[in-house]
Order: structure tokens, then C-alpha cells, then sequence
DNA sequence: CAAATATTTAGACGCTTGTCAATATATTGC
DNA sequence: GCAATATATTGACAAGCGTCTAAATATTTG
């Protein structure tokens, strides 16, 4: 990212990013993620490219930058050190929560953007690195029978799993349904 | 893919093939998979660019190609009805000793491609998808407490976690070591 | 307010991409 | 072997990419 996000955003930054990054969400609507150019997100926002260019290194650096917004949406910074189910279940019920509130969209942009094009497999990605970090933070590493860097890759899939269960594959899936799975799944840790 | 692979390949055409793959790999000790690009490919196989477009849509489609002559190679295709979990115990031994046979090349690739790279996603996602279709041959999907596209996904993401312990992670796991965890980790179901 | 500094913009650059029509070269069947 | 057919190659195309310079605007600072 060419765009220092640590110092504080200016008021004009802020709006570039918002522009470029609601545009991003409103093409993904409308096609796959490699169809969308770098042209066309310019022109949809009404910024040159070269401002493109200054706030981030290409299409998939936006992209991250995307689901770093969401991940502020659904407060992933805030974590305590509790144990790693604790974590899980918070984490799940914000990812949840946030997911139901935007179905529509989500709904929409599977529609171009399939559980297994690039897309869905990046946000993934994003999302297993976030769980990574936070389940590091987490005390009680030696409480389990193996190594915990494999438990807490195994909490992430897990899930990752469940999340899309009740949201791409559109499953119509209840929170405390949800919750039945993952606590079934993970019962054996 | 451009290319009819169901149909039987010429000498030529498999010539051709192979050349474009073994540079891939080639190519991928050596830099990123983004930055590998379609005219270096032609150079280093010594083949016009038309060929390549000839066989393959891009540069994406040529690395799905990769995948599926390395699924040929563990024998991805033989797989008889068999209950789920001896299927996941076969699949995990072939990949484990095709693994273990290539681990200097594999090394190489990951010091420029590393575990959260797009090139490991990619292949992440390929070998997912092939399990999803072994695991929906297996009889017995009653068995279960939840429903079996769960069990399946979960089984499929458990093996490619141990499969990441053994060998992207490079913990030089025994593969007695990684059924145990295997084990562990599947108890539930 | 004006000067110093930073950010945004316009436009041009060389390069890669994927497509297409044409020509050349193999591979078939008769 | 020769004609019919398929495949490989050449070279050119428009469009996208990411970089860069220089000019135009903003923003900060004294």
C-alpha cells in the first residue's frame, strides 16, 4: 500500500479511500474481480488514475485494503487475551452479525464472484492471517496435546467453514445452529 | 484451458504441454508467480506466443494445468468407494510421499512463493476442490451428526493443514507423527 | 498573507496482455 | 504420393498496466 494508513488519515485521504473502496464493492456486483480495471474504478470515482496510483500499488492492494475496512467494521482490533474458544466464538458472532447485516450485497457479489473465484479465495486469505494473529495473542498455549500453532489453524478453518456454510452457500443457517457445528467439530480439542 | 485434454494427446501436443509446465516450475524457484509473465514462459520453452495461447487461456490457466499433471501423478483419479476416512488417510499418504520426493523443488519454490502467497492459495483451492469430489463418491454420508458437505469440508481443510505442518512449514514431521494429529484432530466425528 | 511544502493531476512512456487474420507447416485419409 | 484438413507460427492490434515528469492545487508554516 502506498498510502500510510498508521498516521492519521486526513479528512480528503479519507474520502479517496471510501470512494475507491465502495467502488470496488459496487463493480464486484456487476462482474469477477478480474474483470474490473484499474480504468474503470478511476472513472466510476471520479479520480484520475495517478491518484489511483498514489494511494495504493495495484487493484489487489485496494482489495486488501477492502477487507481491512471491514475488519474495522467488525472491531477486529479489539481483542483481550482470552483463551483461544473464547476468541472464536467472539470473533464468530461479529463475523455473523456483520454478514447478515449486509446479505444482499454478499448475495450479490456471489452471484459474479463464486465461493471459489479469486475473490472469495483472497478474502480467506485476509481473514485466516486476522484469526492467525488473534489466536496467537491468546494464553493457555500448552494446554493442548499438540502443537498449538496446528490448533489454532484448525480453529480458523473451522470457522471459516462454518461462516461460509451459513452465508455463501446460503444455508440459512441460525447462530445457535451454527454454534452446534462448530462446538461438534472442535469437540475432540 | 484452449486445449482438450479428454481426448488423447498427440506426441506433439503432450511435448508441448510438459515444456510450458516443467519452464512454470522452473520459473517459480526463481520469482513470484505474478511476476512470471506469458512472453518469459515462450522464451525460456522456446515456443512462439500463439502456441502458448493456443493451449492455454493465460498464465492462470497454464497453472491449473500444473496442478492437474501433479494430481496425475499421486493418482488422484483412482479412488474407489471407499468410507471417508480411508479415503483421507490414502490421499494424505500419496500427497505426503510425492511431497517428501520432491522437497528440494518444493522448498525452492516456497523461498519466492511463500505459504500465503497466491500461487499457495491457488493450490490450495485446487487440491480442495479435487477432495470435495473424492469425499462426495464416499457411501455413508447418514452417518454423520451434521450435514456431510460439512463433514467433507472439514475433512478436506484438517488433511491440507497437517499437509502445510509437514512440508510448507517445514517441521520435518514423520508421517506417523502427522496421522496422529490427524487423528486428534478428527476424533469428533 | 506569503512562502515553503505536500498532494493531486495530466499526459506520455515502455511493456504485457489476449485476439485475430494470414501464412507456413504437419497430419490425415484416399 | 497427393489432396484435404488440422495445427503451428508470424506479426500486428487495441487495451490495460505501472512509472515517471512536470504542472496545477492544497495545505501548512512562519
Amino acid at each position: 500500500m502506498k498510502y500510510d494508513l498508521t498516521k492519521k488519515t486526513t479528512r480528503g485521504a479519507e474520502r479517496t479511500l471510501d470512494a475507491f473502496s465502495t467502488t470496488m464493492f459496487e463493480q464486484l456486483s456487476t462482474k469477477t474481480f478480474e474483470e474490473i480495471t484499474v480504468n474503470e474504478l478511476c472513472e466510476k470515482s471520479n479520480y484520475p488514475r495517478a491518484t489511483f496510483y498514489n494511494y495504493f500499488d495495484d487493484k489487489y492492494d485496494l482489495l486488501n485494503y477492502c477487507w481491512y475496512s471491514i475488519g474495522r467494521q467488525i472491531h477486529l482490533e479489539e481483542y483481550a487475551e482470552l483463551d483461544s474458544e473464547k476468541s472464536l466464538y467472539i470473533f464468530f458472532d461479529r463475523a455473523y452479525d456483520f454478514a447478515s447485516n449486509h446479505l444482499v450485497n454478499i448475495q450479490r457479489i456471489l452471484k459474479f464472484n463464486p465461493i471459489d473465484s479469486f475473490l472469495m479465495n483472497h478474502f480467506r486469505g485476509y481473514l485466516n492471517t486476522q484469526m492467525r494473529d488473534i489466536f496467537q495473542q491468546c494464553p493457555e498455549k500448552e494446554r493442548y496435546k499438540i502443537p498449538y500453532e496446528i490448533v489454532a489453524d484448525h480453529y480458523s478453518n473451522t470457522l471459516l467453514l462454518i461462516l461460509e456454510w451459513s452465508f455463501l452457500r446460503m444455508k440459512d443457517c441460525s447462530k445457535a445452529q451454527a454454534h452446534q457445528y462448530l462446538k461438534y467439530l472442535l469437540e475432540a480439542l
